[in-house]
DNA sequence: CAGAATCCGCATGGATACTG
DNA sequence: CAGTATCCATGCGGATTCTG
């Protein structure tokens, strides 16, 4: 598991690799520098399942196990990671109950519940334009073939 | 060559046409399967680097090498890709100025505008609660820290 | 049931060299 | 300048096994 180095808000420092001069300022603040806090915050959310459990989350309390059965394709090591780095970042609270067999509940936090607003707005926006990309994709395709061709 | 449209190497390749209607427009049915049209469409806009585009391209006109110049630790073969698949999608425009040395810019399409007002929101949602996150992370940490000793 | 730990295949993506 | 092509290291993440 990585450690995460944290800074204060707003403060950028390189967390591995070479960390190289900089010096320029940055009209947007939280776009290039990839040690910037946002943009880490920002690959955390925009990561493979991390949206599909916040999604789900919404909705109610979910065991363990019945997060593994509705998120098709995911393996229980990764539901795990996902769901560590979401409670982790505060948006998703585990409570486990002390039975057995073990249960496990997971649900979002206050916090979560405020991005699963600007998550459903995205994923709004890809069912609304779904037709759309497929049709520029299959137009990009069709032009590209006739380039090779 | 490689391209975008890969699957993952998973068994679940229920339905692999392409499927151009499923005809519900049901609210929460975008989400499990993952041969649904919705989730690649999130994958590919959830990836690491296409947030970061769309965002500059959306302030104005860009060249390759300011791109790439201006995103911090971005590949040349990433940007490439990225600005290609963003491109199949229908998202973003490429022109190509027929001088020497060549040119050639970067813009969004009206698509790729309308996209940007939710990315937008998530990258003010990150702004936002930032402070947030790091405050969570920190305690967590602690409190791992606490119980791994 | 919920997960931790381990092994490891292979896609992801960086570095380099070459081209129009 | 704006790519393409190639090689190759890294690590993501799947499969499996073991535990409380």
């Amino acid at each position: 598991m990585e450690e995460g180095t944290l800074k204060s808000p707003g403060h950028c420092e390189v967390t591995t690799g070479q960390a190289d001069e900089y010096g320029d300022t940055d009209p947007y603040q939280w776009d290039a520098r990839e040690d910037c806090e946002v943009r880490q915050i920002l690959d955390r959310v925009a990561d493979k399942w991390s949206l599909l459990v916040i999604a789900l989350l919404d909705r109610r309390v979910w065991r363990f196990s019945e997060l593994r059965r509705e998120i098709d394709g995911i393996s229980q090591r990764m539901l795990t990671v996902t769901l560590r780095q979401l409670e982790r970042d505060g948006l998703v609270k585990r409570t486990v109950h002390p039975v057995v067999p073990p249960r496990v509940e997971y649900e979002l936090t206050a916090l979560g519940r405020t991005l699963h607003t600007t998550i459903r707005s995205l994923v709004s926006w890809t069912e609304h334009h779904q037709g759309e990309i497929a049709a520029a994709r299959a137009d990009y395709d069709v032009r590209e073939a006739a380039v090779r061709a």
